[in-house]
DNA sequence: CCATGATATTGCTATATCTAAATATCTCTA
DNA sequence: TAGAGATATTTAGATATAGCAATATCATGG
């Protein structure tokens, strides 16, 4: 029996898989400053130091916060010489962005 | 040489409360139970009682969710006789659901 | 009023996250 | 190779969140 619980007449079934993975995105995206740096990246590629001053943070927070981004697959990290530059991997995040701006969420 | 630019080149303004705002909401989607809650709802209102059997949640677990999913904003609670009946507030939430649906996020 | 079903709240432990400071790694240039 | 600038990682303490069990509240029928 492959399908083994019929019984859920209320929730039409998305792939758990996937429901956990939005989830996770979510929540990475769910930090002020997370979102701030996904802004300035949807604007053009920057530098750690040009996030970090852009956005306000200190050198080792935006680290970190691109960091949890990149390990999410939400940004990708290039290096160029002493710097490392990081963009938004797909145009998958300026959707969930639009949608920040347009509904008042 | 430290060069304090007070303005931020590559942040266009976005209210920061407006940003604080969607960065919680977003926390708050970012949880596969409420998640699955909110895709319930969007089919059709429904009481603790269906939203936890339909999700597969216990009792207390469910209203707990829900009591965060409400706090936000995000759902409305409206008393029928012994029941609660939640519904989402708002077309607001369906939009972060379809950019999950659509994008791969 | 009392019993009961439905929903909400509380107390607790475990785990995750946030922040900041210190330190480590990498890359270029002198 | 040494030094400096840029970025990454580690560590620790504070706060937030998850999950569970027990209990409290609410509304209705009798």
């Amino acid at each position: 029996m492959e399908t083994q619980k019929p019984a859920q007449p209320l929730l039409r079934g998305i792939d758990p898989d996937l429901l956990t993975r939005a989830a996770d995105t979510l929540r990475v995206l769910g930090h002020p400053d997370r979102l701030k740096i996904v802004e300035v990246l949807e604007v053009q590629d920057a530098s750690v130091s040009e996030i970090q001053e852009s956005v306000g943070l200190s050198q080792p927070i935006a680290s970190q916060h691109l960091a949890r981004l990149r390990a999410h697959g939400i940004v990708e990290a290039t290096r160029d010489g002493q710097h490392v530059i990081y963009s938004l991997v797909e145009p998958k995040v300026e959707h969930i962005l639009r949608c920040i701006r347009t509904c008042d969420l």
